[in-house]
DNA sequence: CTACTTGCAAATGCTTTGCAGGAGA
DNA sequence: TCTCCTGCAAAGCATTTGCAAGTAG
């Protein structure tokens, strides 16, 4: 979990080889806009940027840098596809969904909410024969500006 | 929370009066499939069950139904939009998600881990001046079938 | 009768793809 | 130079919509 973009960029540089994908200007700058943002974003946010590539690479990118591992995609409570770059790299987190605007934002929970939880989740999934390898936990509510 | 379909049909059909919607029979064979399904299922799924209704105003209806607040949508891992019957119907609960075949299923936690996760929100959320109305968590892994 | 629903088909809108040219190592 | 990446534009798909006909009350 960076903080700080360079050591992002770092990560991720590495991620790719593995994929034998070559970092790019054009991928350098989605995951700097990610990094920016801080937020996860939609495709047409990232677009109204203008960023270098067009939107037909901006997919296809975003789609590779998936796959490799480096972005992750959020889905809110509108049915729009936000992206934001992959735990590994900004840290475990959650999402709160404001059901006004819309916009979603990362929380974290004390670990140790997040061991009960697991636990918790072990507990009522065992018995079914369901062996969980992440969880996804989302609040939909109303954001602090909307709520004004 | 009705266990019950025809529970379940009273309950919608005083909810569709409410909204000035009429409980047709397709509108009331969307709830029965649903309601026999007893999971998040895609459109493609209730589709090949060759509703009374077509496509476009099998559709039409989902949305009526999620207005009304008898009908939620889902998303899984995949990004096919599934539906479901609202919590109120059916009871407040969490889904599992199939990371390989892409089934989602319910499950519930105990109150009391419900309610300290509440309570871990409300604190996690307070300062940031999020008002949290509801919550989602899901759990991504690999189901009993997949796993076999 | 009058309003709400449905069927049908065209229109949308987001996302994916094919292909030829361009850039990176 | 060889491979991977990008631009452009067409194709795909799930979902939405307009309109005329059908149905419930």
């Amino acid at each position: 979990m960076a903080v700080d973009v360079n050591d992002i960029h770092l990560l991720v540089e590495r991620r790719l080889r593995d994929t034998e994908l070559v970092y790019t200007k054009g991928r350098r700058e989605i995951v700097e806009m990610l990094a920016t943002i801080a937020r996860p974003t939609t495709m047409q946010e990232l677009l109204d940027r203008r960023p270098r590539l067009n939107q037909g690479s901006m997919y296809r990118n975003m789609t590779d840098l998936e796959t490799a591992g480096v972005v992750q995609k959020v889905v809110g409570a509108d049915d729009r596809t936000r992206y934001e770059l992959a735990e590994h790299l900004i840290g475990h987190h959650h999402h709160s969904i404001c059901s006004q605007c819309g916009t979603v934002d990362d929380f974290t929970v004390s670990s140790r909410v997040e061991k009960s939880l697991e636990a918790a989740l072990e507990r009522a999934l065992g018995e079914a024969g369901f062996r969980p390898t992440a969880h996804r936990l989302d609040v939909i509510g109303i954001c602090a500006s909307c709520a004004a």
